[in-house]
DNA sequence: ATAGGTGCAAAAAATTTGCTTGGAT
DNA sequence: ATCCAAGCAAATTTTTTGCACCTAT
C-alpha cells in the first residue's frame, strides 16, 4: 500500500524526526509517542504518556509505551529521571544542562540552568580521577512564606510538573 | 526481668542511640538492622540489609526491614537514595553534607564533599524564591583511561559500593 | 496490661516479557 | 517476504499490608 506523504507531511515531530535519524522503525505507536514527547513541556511518567497518547488515539498499550522509553532512553533521546515519586519519568536529553528543583510542599518541578556547576561536577571528578559523563543536580526548596506553609512532611508530595 | 546493663552495655552502636533519643522502642531487631547500619560504610539496599542482618540473626524478616528503614527515615535518621539500581538505598543522614560519584562502568559509588556546592544551591534557590532544604548532585564519570576503557553503556551498571 | 512490633503470606505497584499477530521496510 | 513491533496477559521485581501472635515498656 503507498503511504501518502510517508516521511514530509507537516506533522514530523521533532523526536520523530530524531528516531528517523538513528533509524529506527517508525510504527504508528512510535510516531504518536514522539509527538506526545514532543509536545510535553515537562517531565512525565509512563502512566502519564499512556493518557496522553490514548487521548489522541486508543491503539496503543502501555507496554508500548514502557518498550518505547526504554528505546529512545537507549538511543540517548530521552534521560530517565526520578524525582522520589516512586514512578521513572522522562526528559527530553537535547535540552541543554539543565537542572531540577523541586517544590516540596507541592511536589512541583521547576527546571534551572547554572554553568557554574558543570565548571566544578568536571573538577571534582577530575580530583577524583574521573572523567565527567553527566551529573545531575536536584534542589529541594520551600517557598518563601509568603503566606503559612506549614511544615510539611520531609518526603516531598509526589513531584508534579510545574505546568 | 532485670534487663542487665541495659543502656551502657559496650555495644549500642551509634544508630541504636539515636533511636533511643527519639523514644522509639528497642525491639531485638531494631537493635541489629540498627547495628548493621551503624557498621556500614557504604549504601546498602533493603535487600542487601537483610542479608547483612540475618548473617547475625536469623529472627529477622525482610517486611521488618523495610518497616524500619522507612522509620528511621521518618526520624529523619537516615535518608533515601537513588543511584538507578532500581531499588533503595539508604545513608545515614548525619554524616554531613556530601555528593555521590558513580563510577559508571563499574557502578561503585564514592562519595565526596565540597562547600561550593551548598553555597551555589542555596544561591539559586533564593534566585527562584525558594528557601534551600536539601539538594543532591550525582556525578557520573568514567575512570580515566590508564588501560582501554571501551565506551560502556549510558545507564551505569547496577550501582554497588566502593567497598 | 497494653500499645505497638513482628512474621508470614498475600496484595500492590511498577515494569518487563513470552507469545501470537500485525505492520514497516 | 522478513523482521521487528504491538497487544495482551502473565511473570518479575520491589515494596506495602492484614492479621494473629509476641514483646518492650
Amino acid at each position: 500500500m503507498d503511504t501518502p506523504a510517508s516521511a514530509d507531511r507537516e506533522g514530523i515531530s521533532r523526536i520523530e524526526r530524531m528516531c528517523i535519524e538513528r533509524g529506527l522503525k517508525m510504527t504508528g505507536q512510535r510516531r504518536l509517542i514522539a509527538r506526545v514527547l514532543s509536545e510535553s513541556e515537562d517531565h512525565p511518567d509512563v502512566e502519564e504518556l499512556y493518557r496522553r497518547a490514548v487521548a489522541q488515539d486508543s491503539r496503543i498499550s502501555i507496554a508500548t509505551v514502557y518498550r518505547t522509553v526504554r528505546l529512545l532512553e537507549e538511543k540517548g533521546i530521552l534521560e530517565r529521571r526520578d524525582f522520589g515519586g516512586g514512578r521513572a519519568r522522562y526528559d527530553q536529553a537535547d535540552r541543554g544542562q539543565h537542572y531540577h528543583l523541586i517544590d516540596v510542599d507541592t511536589g512541583k518541578v521547576i527546571e534551572f540552568a547554572d554553568p557554574r556547576h558543570q565548571a566544578l561536577a568536571q573538577e571534582i571528578a577530575a580530583r577524583l580521577g574521573f572523567e565527567l559523563v553527566d551529573h545531575r543536580l536536584e534542589i529541594f526548596g520551600r517557598r518563601f512564606p509568603e503566606g503559612k506553609a506549614p511544615p510539611g512532611p520531609r518526603r516531598p508530595a509526589k513531584p508534579q510538573d510545574e505546568t
